[in-house]
Order: C-alpha cells, then structure tokens, then sequence
DNA sequence: TCAATATTGTACCAATTGGTACATAATCTA
DNA sequence: TAGATTATGTACCAATTGGTACAATATTGA
C-alpha cells in the first residue's frame, strides 16, 4: 500500500529528528519539506496542519518503540535485561555528545494546554512504557525475587521518572555522569529489594 | 539605584512566566513587552536582543532561589527539612495543576547548540542545587547518620535526576501520582541507608 | 543652568511563520 | 480506455517574528 519510502514517511522522520533537536516550535514547517524533499502540496495533502504533523510522529515514535525497532526496547525478561535498561539510554546520550534528550520528553514539554489530544497521545506511550517496568517487576516478585515489601509501580515510576532526568539533566549538563550514578542508586536500591 | 517596579525588572519577570509555560520560542518578545507593559526601545536598551533577556531571566531565577525567596530552597539543616525538599515541588505542581515543569529545565531543554552561554548560566545552578543537596548528605554521613556505603554525591545525584523527571512527567500526565511514588521510592531507599 | 546621559515611545523593516489555492501529474478502477 | 481519485509542485498570502532607527523625554551632574 505505502511506497518505501513514501514522502509521508520522509516528512514524518525527518520532523522527529528536528523536533528531537529542537522542539515543536524551534522546527518549522517548510524547514521539515526541505529536509524531507517534500512540497507544501505533500504537507497539506497528508496532515491537517502542523499539528497533524505531531501526532504523526507521536504515533510513529510509540510505534517503532513498542515494536522494539529501537535500541531501548522494553521486553525484559531477566533481571540483567532489566539492568541494561538505563545503560542504553545511557548510551544513546553518548553516542549524540549529550546534544538531546529524550525525543517524547521534549516533545510533551513543548506542548501548551490546547493541544491536550496531542499530550494524550504522548501520554499513552509513557503509561505504556511504565506498564512494561511494572509488569515486569510484579512477575518478579511473584517469582519470589522480591521482597515482599516492594511495589512494583512504585519501582516502575521510580525508573521512568529517573530516565526522563536522567535524559534531560545529561542534555544540560552535556554530561552523563549525573544520570549515571542517579541510575546506579536505583540499581542499588532494588538490588537491596532482592 | 533600581525603581522598585522597573521597566526591566518587569519585562525580566514577565519573560520568566511565559518562558515558563511555553518556553522560549514559545514566548515572542512583542508578548513579554505587552505584558510587562513597556515597549521596544526599553527591550533594546536594557538587552542586546532575545538571548540577553533569557540570561537575565536565568540569572533573576538562580538569585531568588538560592536566596531562598522560593518555597524550594536548599538550606537543609536536618532530616526532616530534606523529606520536604520532593514535597514543596510536588506541592508547587498541585498549585498549577501540573501544567508547568521546572523553569529552568524547560529553558534548558530548549536551547540549541548556539547558545551554549546560556546552556552553561542553567547547568551552573543545577551544580549549585546539586552541591547543596550533596553537601547536606556529607554532613550527615560525618555524624554517623548514614552507612560507610552511602555516596552523598550519587545521592544528591539521584534527588536532583528524580526531581526533574518528576516535574516533566507530571506535566505530560498531569498527574503528581508518578512523582509521589518515585519520591517515596527515593525516601524509603535512603531511610534504609540511615 | 545646561549639556550629557539614561530612559521611553513610535514607526518601521526584512525574514520567516503556518496555511491556502490551484494547476498538474500519476495511479487506480470500472 | 475514461473518469475518478490520489499524489505532487508552485505560487502566493496575511500575520508574526526579532531587530533597528530615531525622535522625544527625564534625570543627572558639573
């Protein structure tokens, strides 16, 4: 049905990587068309307006995230998974020189209170995400790994609020060394709940 | 030698509201004016352009907060005054309905590689806040109210990481649940290191 | 006093913004 | 193939952007 790489598809990546860089607004419309090799005719044809375009890229970042096409995949089934899960965002901070933060941080941060479908949408991805983390450490703890004092939403909260920080203090600081040991203690932390 | 309401203290005031709540492309200069109610020629003469005035702004939020004119300061004296320090940020989202996250990781966050002044003027008060908080569990650790294990720095380290996730996540969900448990997390972690 | 300095107001500017109009071209389908 | 639908390109628009020019007004200090 979808060419390869159709220009819808160019307009959606490539309005990720500049809103990734620079936010909603620090990216412009014909900036992205030009990035992507696209017209105004394409633009209109397929989103309703900019932020059509948003959504678009909302829906196409849960989607290569859940679908576990990116580094940082939420699949966990043993507890060194679980531990590698800071290292690669960790990593990816490294890889970019702490020049970004986290893309859907960014983006839910630049919304205004009139776009509340928009934050919804950004929302569900991290109420997914969260999900994942607390999934997994319930099993865990009925698997008797857990002390029974843990809650596994709360530890869930915990690593997703540390992750969000993380990514963006790195960017501000242009360093990963608070995200580091910030990730570290967590470790620590539910190491001691074993 | 500065009126008390001047033309530049208000536009200073009135750019940190909006940079604030939409960020700094999300607020044009004309608007900042309108509001401060004061009008090109004051902008110009008081600041060489826009990223002047963000730099007053960052300078005029880094001087109330560590003068401890703001709720969230970071004179901590004892246990008790830290178990507050998460609850007056959890209790500043309340306030606004989470709408808004922290002034100054949104500006931070917002910044692009060309202003690389500015991003230095942000990240010099999360070292100061970091210092603070690191400073308050080396003291504590020096009166023996914290293991041999326990890094102050990673611990400071940790507040400072699980206070800015907080504040952003509570903004995209409009919610402080996520902050509240990850905050209690933090607590009962360094309770256990008591 | 009176000139220098500091402050404030108004008008203007080129560039960019998001968005529309509309003609053309490609593709599908009956 | 004919006609509709989908896709694409170009030109244009009013509004807003950050910034400048410059005149006018206070305020100061010798």
């Amino acid at each position: 049905m979808e060419a390869k790489n159709s220009a819808k598809e160019r307009m959606v990546q490539s309005a990720l990587e500049l809103f990734h860089q620079r936010g909603i607004r620090g990216a412009s419309v014909d900036e992205i068309l030009k990035r992507s090799r696209a017209g105004k005719g394409q633009f209109s044809h397929y989103f309703k307006n900019k932020d059509g375009l948003v959504l678009a890229v909302v829906d196409y970042l849960e989607a290569i995230i859940r679908s576990g096409q990116v580094d940082s995949n939420y699949s966990f089934s043993s507890w060194d998974d679980f531990e590698g899960w800071f290292g690669r965002y960790i990593g990816f901070q490294k890889e970019v020189d702490c020049e970004l933060s986290c893309p859907l941080g960014t983006i839910g941060n630049d919304l205004t209170n009139d776009q509340d479908h928009l934050r919804r949408a950004v929302k569900s991805f991290f109420d997914w995400s969260t999900a994942q983390l607390a999934r997994f450490f319930a099993e865990r703890k009925a698997a008797g790994e857990l002390v029974e004092s843990a809650d596994p939403d709360a530890l869930a909260d915990l690593c997703m609020v540390v992750m969000e920080g993380g990514m963006l203090m790195s960017k501000i600081t242009r360093s990963t060394a608070l995200f580091e040991r910030a990730a570290d203690q967590v470790l620590s932390y539910i190491r001691s709940l074993r």
